[in-house]
DNA sequence: CAGGAAAAGTGAACGGTGTAAACCGTAAAC
DNA sequence: GTTTACGGTTTACACCGTTCACTTTTCCTG
């Protein structure tokens, strides 16, 4: 794993790290992400970062990406309070988390998650497909499937281009684990998802009344909506409790 | 209704509307919208436009506001379609216009959907509180259960700081037609327009498969969940029909 | 160990952006 | 018929992404 790098590669892979690790701090300082704002906190000409990216949209896919993979770093570390083999409690958990995310660091998830990508370039779809929160959402479903054994739609079921997706998928990409017999499993979890990144972006982007948001009432009961879909019942509101307290935590 | 404007006030009412359709007009060519880009087009210099907004927030909030209201009409027209006491296809029809609209017009979609509202000053508010297509969906809502009388929670039971806001909502702001004891029937839009805009937020932000996507199954799969809330009943499965004819239809 | 090649970084410049200030005709208002 | 206010221009400033020609530093190789 210790790949030997020569002198010059470390100090670029350094150079790489502090351009990510700037772009972060100026915005979550509130400031406009910018290639100049960048090297000059850098002690840097704005030029001398094209020798990093090709543009100013590849720093923005850049820093995406690693924005992406540390906030699923925090997801991971909010599910690890709870029991091992409690998936339903993990997955309440990473979810309540990614909101909280979300409306505590708007700028940054805005340049991960609310960036149109269709007009992009395929460096953009490339990441796109490697996303770090998918693939952390996708495994905590996959494994909650296994636990509690969900209703999930048989292939032949669905619409048939949907089925030739889920047969070869390219968003999470890494789920050639899960049997082609059990495929409707990924259609599950793309709408779960959708389900989930839409809630969070429409309080991000504040487009209804501000107490709603606040309350987070509305993110409540998406989860708790989706909770019967995913087999979790629910009998001494034991998880329901958690969901609240997870909201409330600030 | 005419009311008498001196020859200023019409000129002055003409300019807002030429800005509005050279803003419009730059943003369906794919251009950015920018003051500058503005100006030039309507043979105008740059500093001119300030005698018309006072800031380019105010312009992107004034199209925003223009941009919602015709969309509005696209919608509007789309569930004329449907037989004027069929409010069932009329609400598929005009949620699947909105979707259409989307997507075929993604640049003026996100200036008016998907814009961050939060940091933004009180104007915004004012105009997201007039939201035209808020209210166009609402009362469909709003007539479709007084047909069908579809569950509708009380206000008692919801949390007090919902229920709060259901009393005195902002969002929508005319529904103090709306009894007191019904209000609860303002949480259900509430959390269908969530849906609603989380999904064609995420289709037009490409954040998922582009493949799913074309499909129209995600938005198909989220309008038939909630039928079944909304006691839209389909035995002999008109209204699935309709929307996937209507998803179809380019 | 020298020398050449490649990489990293600089300076100046171009065209683009929003915005502020001073200024000027002309059209409305008294 | 004078005054006032509005619509507009000119100029200027501080940003932005990007290109190009140039220099400096570092590494690799003969």
């Amino acid at each position: 794993m210790t790949e030997t790098l020569t002198r010059r590669e470390r100090a670029r892979e350094a150079t790489y790290a502090e351009i990510v690790s700037t772009s972060r701090a100026l915005l979550r300082e509130g400031g406009e992400l910018s290639l100049r704002a960048v090297a000059g906190r850098m002690g840097i000409t704005p030029p001398a970062l094209y020798r990093y990216v090709a543009s100013y949209q590849e720093l923005v896919d850049l820093v995406a990406f690693e924005i992406d993979k540390s906030a699923t770093e925090e997801f991971r570390a909010a599910a690890a309070t709870r029991a091992e083999d409690d998936l339903a409690g993990q997955l309440i958990c990473a979810a309540v988390a990614f909101r909280r995310w979300a409306l505590r660091d708007r700028a940054e998830f805005m340049v991960a998650f609310a960036n149109p990508v269709a007009e992009s370039n395929c460096i953009r779809r490339e990441l796109l497909t490697a996303s770090t929160s998918g693939h952390y959402f996708n495994d905590l479903l996959v494994r909650l499937w296994r636990e509690r054994g969900f209703d999930r739609p048989d292939l032949a079921d669905l619409d048939p281009r949907i089925a030739e997706v889920m047969r070869d998928p390219i968003y999470p990409a890494d789920v050639s684990a899960i049997p082609a017999d059990d495929r409707g499993l990924l259609w599950v979890f793309q709408q779960a998802w959708a389900t989930l990144y839409g809630t969070v972006t429409l309080e991000v982007f504040g487009h209804m009344d501000p107490r709603v948001i606040e309350s987070g009432e509305l993110f409540a009961q998406m989860l708790l909506g989706w909770m019967p879909r995913l087999a979790i019942d629910d009998p001494d509101g034991r998880y329901t409790a958690l969901l609240r307290s997870e909201i409330a935590r600030d």
